[in-house]
DNA sequence: TTTATATACCTAAGTAAATTATGTAATTTA
DNA sequence: TAAATTACATAATTTACTTAGGTATATAAA
């Protein structure tokens, strides 16, 4: 997978768990080229999965109870849908709750800083 | 130093860099303890900077040539003030504009999965 | 038609930034 | 005078990623 990122890596570090689980909260099922391609086309390119990330975190979520996986035959190809389980629903919920608090409080504390763009967070 | 975070750190991971480097824009010089308070008070406790990551992001921050320092003793201890290059300014000021470009991509993305809360950001 | 691109999964080695733990020492407060 | 705060530091470990590969089917373009 190609990666140009708008962003420098280190800020999506972190956020990962996050966008996955909110996806599927969102979509019920999906699986993982599924969500590459959907984070991929809702930011318009800005934020990228790599597959090297995404695989291994849907394995871990799967064995720390988050996740279920249910194999599809698609004509000779077997593609692999994941929900999320009671524990992944809430979750995801904490999750995002964490990353809106904490996106409110690092905005307020830069904007404390560098007063040249207003920003209503 | 104590840690009692409200976040799991994992969110605070990589934006260690914009909170110190921009705090130095503001603020002007600043010693290491200093800026671990001040990010502390500023938040209401919500970001705690460790140590064992703040020196040695200053001493990485100060060989890659965005940072000076300079020792200011107060009486038998020496104090150690640090202060942005040119270089440093102009990386303060992109690391801004990224995260608050990055954390409104992220609000959006997660608003489309989440409805319950609304975020205008 | 065969070649390139897209779809779809996977893992292993290496990296970088943090955590955890520890250490030193001066200064201030209880 | 003991405890807490101020103020610096580093070393070992952890962890989440990147980078770089690998396999294979399906589709679009040349």
């Amino acid at each position: 997978m190609y990666i140009c990122l708008m962003y420098s890596n280190e800020l999506i570090k972190g956020t990962l768990k996050t966008v996955v689980l909110s996806l599927l909260a969102k979509k019920g099922r999906m699986y993982g080229y599924e969500i590459t391609q959907h984070v991929k086309e809702e930011t318009e390119g800005k934020i990228q999965l790599t597959e090297g990330a995404l695989y291994p975190l849907l394995h871990r979520l799967e064995a720390d109870g988050l996740l279920l996986t249910e194999k599809v035959s698609i004509g000779k190809r077997v593609r692999k849908y994941y929900r999320l389980t009671k524990e992944g629903t809430e979750s995801a919920a904490s999750l995002v709750e964490e990353f809106k608090e904490f996106s409110k409080t690092m905005n307020r504390l830069l904007n404390n800083y560098t007063l040249t763009t207003a920003y209503h967070g």
